[in-house]
RNA sequence: GCCGCGGUAGUAUAGCCCGGCCUAGUAUGCGGGCCUGUCGAGCCCGUGACCCGGGUUCAAAUCCCGGCCGCGGCGCCA
């Protein structure tokens, strides 16, 4: 017997008498004694198989056996019934379990039980079988495939870069160290350098891997292990990528809106409306109408959590950018403002208080390079590799990288960034 | 790392403030029984739990201390 030759979404009315097999997950049985009830779960969803059991005594005996979450086949007779679910079901001649699930789950992927998302994550491969995590992974393939088509759109091409490397990209953040054939190696935090190198061969260029930053954050939006979406333009400044980014993000929650109907009505949410352009705000002004507000900032300083919060309140908008920021706030990388040297060429995009990307314009000129590193405190040397290229015909460049899952949080409304990454890496979390 | 809250059957919770009425309640699951249209099926019977260690007390799920773990807020963090 084949394992299957429809998929419960690909059986309709018109298909009454006709035999298939379906295959899939016991979803929830119930037993009314005479007549026994499957509800078989595939990909696409749900349909319903009965069980007669004066007809089918050996069946009926089998429904017994059938524990939740055992994968099955079902080869039956399609039969039409306006108090079926859909008004169809299926009367089965044979049923096959492939495997049977042990009893008691874990986790109730029915639904009728909550789990905590300790719990969800301990058991996550049942989870992912829930229809609600199924959901949130459906609507980042769409959204990714929308950046995707965009970014071809553009005319970059797609590169990886590699993942184990020789230096810190930037200073800053920690990074996990790696043993690699007696030398000193890291996991990448970033792209960073690969990638403006590559836009100095392939003038457009995106990535999207993983990246690895061994900080102590405990939070609900930051992973050791997260998914950066990047790109980076030659001849290319500022502006020109932040008006990439705002249509990629238009083009993806378009995207999940329309292909997603299913899975936003199942996990109840709406992505916020995207209108073009977004708002520029400068981060003078962001600090300006915070100090109003009564915090304690001044220019020079990061913008912090709560800070974020309030500043999003204000300005009633969900989407918005942080333009201008000030050097000390920004990497060596970072083009200063032509006008003024303490700024940068840099902005923030932001969904509420949350940093989904961050970009800028880059420096071309290798002096200047050297020059910032320094003022960072970082060593010109250990960058050597990176830096030699810039002897070389080094176009003017810009780019940015974006977190997929916060971007993710943005299009579910999920709450952790732990719900949309399947396997999350956190301070705490190494297995499953 | 800091602050707050929490940890009770497989899962989710009640009980904790005000120690004894707890032989720890409920839902769901699981086992058994009844039931020929369920769709959160229903009804009956059963099953299964107080995070770890120390302390206070005649008596601790309940109060105190320490640890571990979780969640949230912050910090750290292109």
């Amino acid at each position: 017997m084949k394992y299957r030759t429809h998929l419960s979404s690909e059986i309709n009315e018109s298909m009454a008498g006709q035999e298939v097999i379906i295959a899939g997950w016991i979803h929830l049985k119930r037993d009314l004694g005479g007549k026994k009830f499957l509800i078989i779960r595939d990909k696409d969803g749900y349909i319903q198989v009965v069980i007669n059991k004066k007809e089918q005594p050996e069946l009926a005996e089998l429904f017994y056996e059938l524990t939740p979450e055992s994968a099955v086949s079902v080869r039956g007779i399609v039969k039409l019934d306006k108090r079926a679910p859909n008004g169809y079901e299926i009367i089965p001649k044979e049923i096959i379990v492939h495997s049977r699930a042990r009893a008691p789950l874990p986790l109730d992927v029915s639904g009728k039980v909550p789990a905590d998302i300790d719990t969800r994550l301990r058991e996550r491969v049942l989870d992912l079988r829930r229809e609600e995590s199924r959901a949130y992974f459906k609507i980042i393939s769409v959204a990714l495939r929308a950046i995707r088509e965009e970014l071809y759109r553009r005319g970059f091409i797609e590169i990886f870069t590699p993942k184990i490397i020789a230096t810190a990209t930037e200073g800053g953040a920690a990074l996990f160290p790696v043993a690699y054939f007696g030398k000193e190696a890291y996991l990448a935090q970033s792209p960073q350098l690969y990638k403006e190198l590559m836009a100095g061969a392939f003038e457009r260029v995106f990535e999207i891997a993983p990246a690895w930053r061994a900080e102590e954050s405990d939070t609900p939006y930051h992973l050791a292990e997260f998914i950066s979406i990047d790109i980076e333009m030659a001849f290319a400044d500022y502006n020109t990528v932040m008006e990439i980014l705002e249509n990629i993000v238009y083009r993806a929650v378009k995207a999940v809106k329309e292909e997603c109907t299913k899975e936003l009505n199942i996990i109840n949410y709406e992505p916020p409306e995207v209108k073009l352009p977004l708002k520029r705000f400068k981060y003078t002004e962001v600090v300006k109408i915070l100090q109003e507000a009564g915090f304690d900032i001044k220019v020079g300083d990061d913008i912090g959590t709560p800070e974020l919060r309030e500043f999003h309140k204000i300005i009633g908008e969900e989407l918005f950018f942080i333009i201008d920021w000030p050097s000390e706030a920004k990497p060596f990388y970072t083009m200063p403002k032509k006008d003024d040297e303490r700024f940068t060429e840099s902005f923030d995009l932001n969904w509420k208080f949350l940093e989904l990307a961050s970009g800028s314009t880059r420096i071309h000129v290798k002096d200047l390079l050297i020059k910032r590193l320094k003022e960072k405190g970082l060593n010109p040397e250990s960058f050597r590799y990176f830096l030699k290229w810039f002897d070389y015909g080094m176009p003017p460049h810009a780019g940015w990288g974006m977190g997929l899952g916060r971007f993710a949080l943005m299009l579910t409304g999920a709450r952790n960034i732990r719900e949309v990454t399947l396997f999350p890496r956190d301070k705490k979390r190494l297995t499953p």
